[in-house]
DNA sequence: TTGTCGTACTGTATCGATATAAACCAGTTC
DNA sequence: GAACTGGTTTATATCGATACAGTACGACAA
């Protein structure tokens, strides 16, 4: 492999004068410049970044922990942080945890590697018995619920405003029978499911409307196979239903599979709102509403808060930041 | 920050011993391992993983370049490959391009970086012409078409074939007047608009139908925005047309989007047929009937191969693997 | 002439983990 | 008792870039 010794060596000066030109140092004579960058282009060579990474005690990468990939809001979320990040000069390596409780720990304890200089962690099976946790003083920035209280920066979603507007729409759109479809979490943890469960609740009295517990929908993932299916056993359970709140937008999408497939007409029957405001919501059939937190904003605050952090050192105080939110009416509530 | 050194001296053995015990090496004795692990345990240990690349001469870290790590296709794809790297003990990094030929061609130099072990390239924008970019010897992974014969391994898509499927098969449905809503790139370069749009030429050639440019749709953006505005176009021309073969899932989802939106009933007025196999297809209204690569393959392939490349070093020889699939019928074109 | 300053460049030590070879220590075997 | 074994542990050199301190040299002032 060819180092910055040979293409000192091929330049005839100093690696130090190499890696000054290759850094930008000002104090450079041009035709020392070009020197070293002709001999750069000859030997095509390329900066080891394990050993600038060693000599400088940092590695530029941060990670960033979802539960999946695939699912079009990590996606999208990632994609805009990798942008964000990349404007900053850092890279952003995905880690799946598989929404798996063990998994995410043994993915903040790093799994004993220090190879990010920091860590945005989209929160999903872990509760506030794990707060000790993050009692580390590695650069973090939680995604999700304000459920620890340690010394980790948080960015929420506005997850009971959310879903408390979302059924306001509905019910100022007529609906009286609403059904909520969420997760299986424990209720008692302050879980996305039950943010978003109690913003539901929370909009029923409030409404003065009677909460049906048979309109409680649980699911197993958050998917859209896990939508129509859980809209499935809504329907055959023969509940009056006219509305239906989802936990997120690709749930909303496989409800609203099931309600066609019941032969339920979306928003004739039943009208339908979804959490995330994911891209595909603007194109489906019917077209969703939805409750869309910003993303740009969630994405640029999460990397700025970071790598503020990573930057700052001691004087350092835990943030808190709660993303704010549009309520988009499309066709699914008309 | 604290090193290995610091372990060993709270755990009264060599440095050497510490890193033989965290990497495995079978002859350390019980209670040395356990006065390491404990040591490690107390002072909350993490290996540096810079100073282990540079010893190491890897990074155990591999790229991904995509064009936008938002659409559907590449997160899922992404995904999978994340996945299969992790079983093999390596990282991955997304690179965005933004489909941009600079950008392409500038992670291909590696922003004269070594930071990857090797690279999973997914081709867009570069051609032909560059070609000779691919000669460096770097580990790397061509996802797309077979247009250079550089020293690089290739995955190619059964992009001519698959378009070819689902071209006859909407005419054994029974289109006579199939549109293609595609890219608009350069037909004479081997791009993925090309060969799928060649595909589609030879099926109405082969089943000796007129074929008329003006059912031809160039769109901007392989987006569901550049799907329903290139359909919005196509209607709007007046041209007659009872069949759409899409570029990819994500446009035909807009293209549905448009028909609908234009008072075209699908699959009542035009069938509508899609490329890639994405999540989404199976949950449209109407599904989506798809040409589905296996993605598993895809993403299993790809990171095999550059791992035995990377691992391979010299009596290696490219090589070339085009993924299988399947015609998925929906009621899209039902 | 001496001294100060600023630019251009270089030699050396260092970041932290680990490959290598060598040392040490029972417990054999001859 | 010497030589040899195999398991266990350690000293040293090394990976490649760069911080730091320092040298060299010319310009300009006192």
């Amino acid at each position: 492999m060819v180092t910055m010794q040979d293409v000192a060596r091929a330049a005839g000066v100093s690696p130090m004068t190499v890696s000054n030109v290759l850094n930008g140092y000002p104090h450079v004579r041009e035709d020392t410049r070009d020197k070293v960058l002709r001999a750069v282009d000859d030997l095509d060579y390329r900066v080891n970044v394990a050993a600038r990474n060693l000599r400088a005690g940092r590695t530029k990468t941060i990670g960033f922990a979802v539960p999946e990939a695939d699912r079009p809001y990590f996606g999208q979320l990632g994609a805009k942080i990798i942008a964000h990040a990349a404007t900053r000069g850092y890279h952003v390596v995905i880690e799946q945890t598989g929404a798996d409780r063990e998994r995410e720990l043994h993915t903040i304890a790093g799994s004993r590697n220090r190879m990010y200089d920091g860590l945005i962690l989209s929160v999903v099976g872990l509760g506030t018995r794990d707060r000790d946790l993050l009692r580390t003083n590695f650069p973090m920035v939680i995604l999700g619920e304000r459920v620890f209280s340690g010394p980790a920066d948080h960015i929420a979603l506005p997850n009971t405003e959310g879903t408390y507007a979302a059924t306001r729409h509905l019910i100022e759109r007529g609906c009286r029978d609403i059904a909520m479809v969420k997760g299986n979490d424990d209720l008692s943890d302050a879980s996305v499911t039950a943010l978003r469960y109690d913003g539901f609740r929370r909009a029923l009295r409030d409404s003065g409307l009677e909460h049906d517990p048979a309109r409680d929908i649980a699911i197993e993932e958050l998917t859209m196979a896990g939508g129509r299916e859980g809209t499935m056993r809504l329907v055959d359970s023969g509940v009056r239903f006219d509305g239906v709140v989802c936990i997120t937008d690709t749930v909303a999408l496989g409800v609203i599979r099931g309600l066609v497939d019941a032969g339920v007409s979306v928003p004739g029957d039943a009208r339908v709102i979804g959490f995330d405001g994911i891209d595909e919501s603007e194109f489906s059939v019917p077209r969703l509403s939805t409750i869309a937190p910003d993303h740009d904003e969630v994405a640029a605050r999460a990397v700025d808060l970071l790598l503020d952090r990573i930057a700052g050192g001691e004087d350092w105080q835990a943030q808190e930041f709660v993303a704010s939110f549009r309520l988009i009416e499309r066709e699914s509530t008309v």
